[in-house]
DNA sequence: CCATTAGTTGACTAAATCGTTCGGGTATAC
DNA sequence: GTATACCCGAACGATTTAGTCAACTAATGG
């Protein structure tokens, strides 16, 4: 499991669509407008989550995206593995990687890490996440993921972990 | 919090020491040779280790490092937050990233994801990790990180989540 | 039918990060 | 004073990130 701001942006989108779905399908130019998103990068991000069935997507004037499942059916996890590819292919039982014939010293710890982060990650869902927000009316900015400028003060976010 | 591949070889590096530190200093040269890491990469990561007080540097032919506290006082976290910048400065109560006055939306999401996985990687100490090692006697390999060649067959690896 | 809307795809870019290599320092033990 | 080992920084190729651009396809509305 791999933590990056991709994850992140694709979560952010999803919620988008999770609370802006009701009427109709949400178009990916509303989501980047509501949420400072690039639209080619959400084309991007959304490729990947209808290919990975999490989205279906309606073509033509008046389309744009659905979830495919109910937002309670959707876990974080889901979103995050949709478009982050995993993180590593050294399966230490395995051929090339591990020399000699010795186990991976970290192959518990890693796989333990994994297994708990994942199962974090599969428990929360986009229904949970969307009930958590303050129902405004328009538009809500979800969070702005850009990394801030190199000259900015840097007081440490206390989320910034 | 951050997890990449960089965090996992500092931690592979940090049991290393723990595990061949009982008599004087561990030298990164035997580090590098035991656990396939090169050594300036070692040497970058232990200079963000030192900086941050988990290790103890000694210079000089014998030299090397130690462990700057008891290895059941060093936590994965520790190690991983002192190589592993800071995913993320956008804080969004913050100034120039929210824009309007809307909170951020995924702000409680991030913050209890990073939370939680913060506290599971603050249990894990050096320590528990050590004793989980087969003790073999000479060079334990531990995981080679590197990823695997682009042509390799992708049967998916079950803790590469 | 046909123009418009909107998803789909692919190539391409700048910047950052990752892992590594090199070349020089400086402190210390022998 | 020399070998050892930490220390520092510059540079590098590869990969990932985030974003842009352009061409294409499908479906709707008139």
């Amino acid at each position: 499991m791999r933590l990056t701001t991709k994850g992140r942006f694709a979560v952010t989108a999803m919620i988008d669509v999770a609370m802006y779905g009701g009427n109709g399908p949400v178009t990916l130019a509303a989501v980047s407008a509501r949420q400072r998103i690039s639209l080619s990068y959400l084309e991007q991000l959304f490729g990947k989550l209808r290919r990975s069935g999490l989205v279906d997507s309606v073509r033509g004037p008046g389309g744009g995206y659905n979830l495919a499942k109910a937002s309670d059916q959707i876990s974080v996890a889901d979103v995050i593995l949709a478009v982050d590819e995993p993180i590593d292919a050294t399966q230490c039982g395995g051929r090339e990687n591990c020399h000699d014939d010795h186990r991976c010293m970290t192959h518990d710890l890693w796989t333990s890490l994994n297994d708990h982060i994942f199962a974090f990650l599969s428990g929360v869902t986009l229904a949970q996440l969307v009930r958590q927000q303050p129902q405004r009316g328009e538009t809500t900015v979800l969070q702005d993921h850009r990394r801030a400028p190199a000259g900015a003060p840097k007081e440490p976010a206390p989320e910034a972990v």
